[in-house]
Parts: structure tokens; sequence; C-alpha cells
DNA sequence: TTCATTTCTTGCCATTTGCTAAGTGGAGGC
DNA sequence: GCCTCCACTTAGCAAATGGCAAGAAATGAA
């Protein structure tokens, strides 16, 4: 595992020297986790936001029928953690799960709290990253308003080949809020096209 | 107008004396605004943070189709502002429009930052209304991702019942991700029941 | 008031999606 | 190798929703 990949992503988020990058990550720590692994379960606070260097993994809760619900991917080099548990010190309730091994970088709530403290830049990175998230989930929010199951099926295409690889088809059919019958259906149709 | 609702409402977030909290709100504007005016329009950048003390707004853009799709309704003693717009400094691709005159208490971007500079409490402030947004866009994510149509209609006139008194239906229903046609046929079954 | 415009409802039919169940193919355990 | 489990596809039918158009009701302007 190596460290630059985090310190790398941090620079490209808010640009600022190496140095001052390292000692922005300092508090974090290398987490191995294995595939099908849980990083949050629902139910528990969520106390760690972890950068992932390497793997896949995916948020899911259940619906009042029991089904899974897929809520999101997280990719190589982007953040997994469910804000909302983390930020308010509440009980989650979702499950984050690896997809594959997952080599990630981790900090806990506390140190993050003490990160922002004492470094503005570090708050101004987290409020940056934030405002991201937010960004993405407004933008999927948007997706799910105007745009047909087949659209979103062919955004995820293009801005996640990755994610086919490695994740079976029932999980991105509840992302997309379809069933995996659907989802066969549009792929047919996708593929023909 | 009377300050001591955003006030109140400040203190409510985040405890504190009332002097603190009239200290955080002291760079807050008294703007009115006159039904169907507009607060925010596509291509300009958000610069103002809105506490809507009385009246509704609604926030909406356009489709691929051309069709408005109604992205958010503000009720009062609540926050309207295009976030991503006012924190990244980027054209809003939205509309923030009055649906009833309006009195709000409005702040600028940079006397914002300035606070948030000044104020630990008052960035503490910020980041939990940030991570309150976040929650909200999520909690309706997942309502569009498991629930039908039906469901959200009925969870939409349990939450924001003052809503339905003053919006056309054509605006509920592009909110709730359906036509207006359809609204009005699952409005007749709800009555029915 | 009257007229015009907008909002809302309704009917008809097409399309999309869901539900259930069956069948195929592949991966891994024995 | 064989068997089981899981992922995926496919089919038939039902339900939800959309598109279009007509008409009723409400609203606003003159």
């Amino acid at each position: 595992m190596n460290k630059d990949t985090l310190i790398q992503f941090v620079q490209q988020v808010l640009p600022m020297s190496p140095a001052r990058a390292e000692q922005l990550v300092a508090k974090f720590n290398a987490v191995k986790i294995d595939k099908n692994g849980y990083v949050l379960k629902a139910g528990a606070v969520c106390n760690a936001y972890y950068f992932i260097e390497k793997g896949i993994m995916r948020s899911y809760t259940y619906n009042l029928e029991g089904d899974e619900v897929t809520t999101a991917f997280y990719a190589e080099k982007s953040f997994a953690s469910d804000l909302l548990s983390f930020f308010n010190r509440s009980p989650s309730r979702e499950y984050i799960q690896t997809i594959t091994d997952c080599e990630t970088w981790s900090i806990t709530y506390a140190d993050m709290q003490e990160s922002f403290h004492a470094m503005p830049d570090f708050r101004e990175f987290g409020r940056l990253k934030l405002v991201n998230s937010y960004g993405i989930l407004k933008e999927r929010m948007l997706s799910m308003l105007q745009e047909t199951a087949e659209q979103r099926y062919s955004d995820l295409i293009s801005s996640s080949p990755e994610i086919f690889q490695h994740v079976p088809l029932k999980y991105i059919a509840s992302y997309l809020g379809i069933t995996d019958t659907s989802l066969s259906r549009i792929r047919k149709e996708f593929i023909r096209k």
C-alpha cells in the first residue's frame, strides 16, 4: 500500500504542497478488508471515513418489503462513509460492504475533528468533499426525476465502467431503482442498439 | 419582519444563548420578494443564502425535452439556496422562484465566509445545515428508489401540508417524478381510500 | 360581469416496469 | 466428475405510468 495515492488525491481536491498534503493525511491509517467484508453495519454509528486505494464497495439498506436496495457504489480513489451517521453521530441505517478485496486509508471521527480544529485547510478540504458529495447525490436525484431507467443505465456504464467488471447485476438494478428482470431487458435492448 | 424567527431557528439547530445567536445572524439582511419573483436564475452564481420567514419557494430546472422539473420546495422557516452554486462559486443550473410573497433574511457569500472565519460556532452551524441538507436529499433519493409515487405523495402531504395550499399540482407532480396526469389519478385513488 | 387563460380531471391506448416462474450457464465444493 | 448454488435471461401476464386530447373547473384580467 502506498499513501501517495491519498496524498495526490487531496492535492487534486485542494491544491497544496506535497509536504502540506502529507501533514493533512497524517492521521489516516492503512486498513485492508477482504471481499464481502463490512466496513459499517446498520445500527452502528459510522466512526471511520475510508479512502479506497484499491477495490470497490457499495452501501445498501432494506426497504419495507425486506429487499436490499443498493444506495451507492464507491470506486477506487474515492471516499466511502455514511456521512450522516459519521457527522451526526447517529446510528446508520445502511451497510457498507466490500465487493472486492480492498486496501484503504481510514480516519476516525475523533481524529478528523482534531484535524479540523488544528488545520484550516483540512477543514476546507472537508467542506469541499461534503459539498461534492451533496452534488453527486443531487445529480443522481435529478437523474431519477428526469431520465428513464435505460438512460440511467447508460450513464452509469460511461461514468463508472469499472463497476460492471465486479458488481452483480442485481446490485446495479436496485441502485438504478428497477428490478434485475427489468435491467436484464434493458441490457438486451441496449446491446441491440 | 422580525429577526427573532431566524434567531430562534439558529438556536434550535445549535443551542446557544440568544445574545450569541444574535451575533451569528448579524450579517443577515431583510429582503422581500413578490410572488413569482426570482431569487436565482440558471446561469448565475448563487450569491445569497435565504432564510424564509414568511412564504414558500421552489427550485426548478429543465430536462432534455424542455419540460420544467421542480427540484425542491422551500417552506417557511427554512433556508433556500443552491448550495452547489453558492459554495463552489459555479453557475447554477436551476431557478429559485417564490410561489407566494416572501419575507426573508439573506446573507451574501462574502459575508458568510467572513462569519465562518470569525466565528467557530457559525462554522459549526454551517456544517450542521450542510449535513442536514445532505440528509434531506438522501432521504428523498431513497424514497425515489424504494417507494411508489402514491407513497411519495402521501409522505409529502403529511410532512409538508402547507405546500398543498399554494403550489400548483404540476409542480408537485414533477417534484415526485411523475406527470400531472398521473398525480391527478393518484389523488383520486388516494381520496377514495 | 364576461372572456381568456390556466389548472385539473378524465378517457383511451401505448409503453414501461413488476411479479412469478422456468430455464440456462458458470463457479465452487465435495 | 458431479452436484448445488447463484447469477442471469426469458416469457407471460398484471399493474403503473406516460402521451395525447377533450372537457370541466378555477383563476385572473378587462
